[in-house]
DNA sequence: CATAAACCTTCCCCTCGTGGCAACCTCAAG
DNA sequence: CTTGAGGTTGCCACGAGGGGAAGGTTTATG
């Protein structure tokens, strides 16, 4: 299988896919006589564990650690819990700073007419605080 | 008044000074005899104007228009206010997508043992899926 | 058989907002 | 006069990709 036809089935882009190798995620694909990348079924799988990561919001470099564990027999399953646990505190407080921006942003676009006016709350408030 | 004053005053880095500078976010500064950039008080109050707006998550393209329309007297707040609502609908996007991270993410570390052990509904569910 | 389209390769530059470092210049105090 | 702090420019890096050039390969078609 060329690159082609991998990026297909696992949904991921030929750059990304060999942007993956380069960063060690996945294993190095072995090469035809004119040096194109062959792939397996077993490497689709792995781009799709990868890409599941990545829609979870993990980083390359957690999804490297998650994959080296589900390809080790004899992880723990701690090591995969705290990966997964740190990445939940991080999104948790992202969500907090984003729902902060917007409680202050929907307060401030209440109070603003919209109109052909110059007045307006919004700008007020950024240049005060 | 040098970079590295209003730099403190505004609280934002003497590099990222620079970069607004360079990007037209900022006027020009004028120089001294050095060479050294000169800042006013009114450059400080710029500056918030920058900082306050990145802390509400608007991007440098947004700022550079609001920093235009806070500046120009004839704006409308009407200009000003799409800005900040489409700002509001890629922060509510964004932070749907968090939350649906964080849901599935909540519901698979809960049904993790977290132990010694190598099973792991972890990374049964990324591999699987 | 020749040629064109589709595919592969590597390499470099762009994004966005920011940090770090190097090399060099200037200013104020001891 | 020297030293240290602070200024100047320029280049490289991150993360997670995208875009595209320049060139080699494969495959289908006239």
């Amino acid at each position: 299988m060329n690159i082609g036809e991998v990026s297909k089935r696992a949904d991921i882009s030929s750059k990304m896919v060999r942007r993956y190798e380069e960063q060690g995620i996945i294993p190095k694909a072995s090469r035809s006589d004119a040096g194109y990348r062959q792939y397996s079924e077993n490497d689709v799988h792995i781009l799709k564990f990868v890409k599941r990561s990545r829609e979870l919001g993990f980083s390359m470099k957690d999804i490297k650690q998650l994959v080296g564990l589900w390809r080790n027999k004899g992880r723990s399953s701690s090591q995969v819990k705290n990966i997964a646990t740190k990445h939940i505190d991080e999104l948790e407080k992202k969500l907090k700073e984003t729902q902060e921006m917007l409680k202050t942003l929907n307060h401030l676009v209440k109070n603003c007419q919209g109109d052909n006016r110059p007045d307006c709350p919004i700008l007020e408030e950024l240049s005060c605080h």
